[in-house]
DNA sequence: TATTTATCTGAGTATCTGTTCATATGGTAA
DNA sequence: TTACCATATGAACAGATACTCAGATAAATA
């Protein structure tokens, strides 16, 4: 599948990577923000993280009013708590031996918003 | 740990989840939207497929461009473009036995973008 | 027709993910 | 202290995922 000049004179309909693939390589993002954002998104990219996510936005709750919520384990969104907490996409507050969650990113909600619209049309 | 009325009478750092859980329950998407929201998101969620959406937001390419772009195989982007043609979110042009790929919705880029912010804070 | 190019597809496989279970930690009260 | 509650954590397991490989398909050309 290397493309070559001759090849590309000889006959017309071949692949001619060269200039869209440089374009694209000038155009790429950093690997490291790239990985950066496939990892925000993959957090958000599981029904019962988005479903806390989506919870949090409208009032912080604690561990097992989420669990009650999603009507699973607590130890699983402890879980699930510790990979968003570790993002920064959340963070807690504790009141004896409560903690209460809370949404940490204001970019959480502008993209649950227009995933919505996007679902929506 | 149910949480009863006399354990909320009686010791108050004890979780109370009814009032949350019913608002968060109230609040809640329907589980359907929740479900596709969470599709998109993990379409997004693979820096391979991240990096394809990126680079056909700036120009459409064909499968060998984009294999040679990411310096994987075509048989993989091929896997991975189905995926996002499956949702719709990428179509494509035959033009001989090529076929260019685009976006296909306008709700990627925005998504993106907003990401892109939130690695840059 | 046969051949070549570009792409697709299914099967197999190694890795990743999300849950469960058992146990540990930290805080409160008797 | 002891008992209890809320949460965290690590190991283990089942299921999902992303790649490779071999073969199939579609289009163009000889």
């Amino acid at each position: 599948m290397k493309p070559t000049n001759e090849t590309k004179e000889f006959c017309d309909y071949r692949c001619i990577h060269e200039k869209r693939v440089t374009a694209a390589t000038h155009d790429a993002l950093p690997g490291q923000e790239n990985q950066h954002m496939a990892q925000l998104f993959k957090a958000m990219g599981d029904a019962n993280r988005l479903k806390i996510l989506w919870a949090l936005e409208h009032e912080e709750m604690c561990v097992c009013d989420i669990a009650a919520f999603l009507k699973v384990s607590e130890s699983a969104v402890s879980h699930q708590l510790r990979l968003l907490r570790q993002l920064q996409l959340v963070s807690n507050r504790r009141e004896g031996p409560v903690l209460y969650y809370r949404l940490n990113d204001h970019h959480v909600n502008e993209l649950m918003q227009i995933a919505l619209e996007h679902t929506r049309e």
